[in-house]
DNA sequence: TGTTTCGTACGAAAAGTTTCCTACCTTTAA
DNA sequence: TTAAAGGTAGGAAACTTTTCGTACGAAACA
């Protein structure tokens, strides 16, 4: 399956979808509970928001889970790197009309990239060489 | 102003926004007739609708308006540049913890960045030596 | 001069997203 | 064995965003 076919199929996640996500992705399969818990370390949510986000989000077929303990288990049903990727390139069609080159034009000027990553890239690219 | 500075004041274009902002910066001060056939290139949209997101976003200080005459014309307020460069700047400290790095590497993956980008990019990278 | 076309203004409906209250069940611990 | 703590389910409220109907004035023109 191609970007573009993954572009149809999957719905853009929502920001509270993101963060939820996001914490599924760093820890792993989890309970609704431990995504609260991550979650409240950045801002308030009630337990009960977050539990619902989940369960729309399994609905949705973003997550699927495992219901046979009382604790469910959510799963992201995509990898990390498939949504990502799928977000990146519908964020550099957006905005830099599917151009990688002008969006690291873009990077270079940002204040927050560093001597460093643009060493890293530097070397990114030479390996692709080989 | 910095980008940390501007994050807190600017507040993120909504997609429909961002649709309007990209037609303004692409033909220049325009009116909504204007950009709301350029938007019916791509999708179905009512006069009235666009007229009032452009309304909108003049209140919310995304967009001037000059109405010297009766049609009025539209500005936006920041450069295309700038509000890309802190579209960017958030996406990449959303998704890849503010690392340029990382989202190159995810660049590079992606079926759309071809060997012309990737060249392009190689160069970018040494002009910025000298 | 009338009528049709093109413009703005305003308000509200529609749609999408987020949050949380309430109810109720299970497990835990006093 | 009862009270407290912690779990799910469902619905509705609150908020944000998007869309458009209606009203009405100005300009174009037959």
């Amino acid at each position: 399956m191609n970007n573009q076919e993954l572009r149809n199929m999957i719905p853009e996640p929502t920001k509270a979808e993101l963060e939820i996500l996001q914490v599924l992705w760093e820890f792993g399969p989890s309970t609704v509970r431990l995504v609260n818990d991550k979650l409240n370390e950045q801002r308030d949510v009630n337990y009960t928001s977050t539990l619902k986000q989940m369960q729309i989000m399994a609905e949705k077929g973003i997550l699927k889970r495992d219901e046979s303990q009382m604790k469910h288990i959510y799963i992201p049903v995509e990898a990390e790197e498939k949504t990502k990727g799928l977000l990146l390139d519908r964020f550099v069609n957006t905005l830099y009309k599917g151009s990688a080159t002008n969006l690291m034009m873009q990077l270079m000027d940002n204040d927050k990239t560093s001597k460093e990553d643009i060493e890293a890239m530097k070397e990114l690219l030479s390996k692709l060489d080989k």
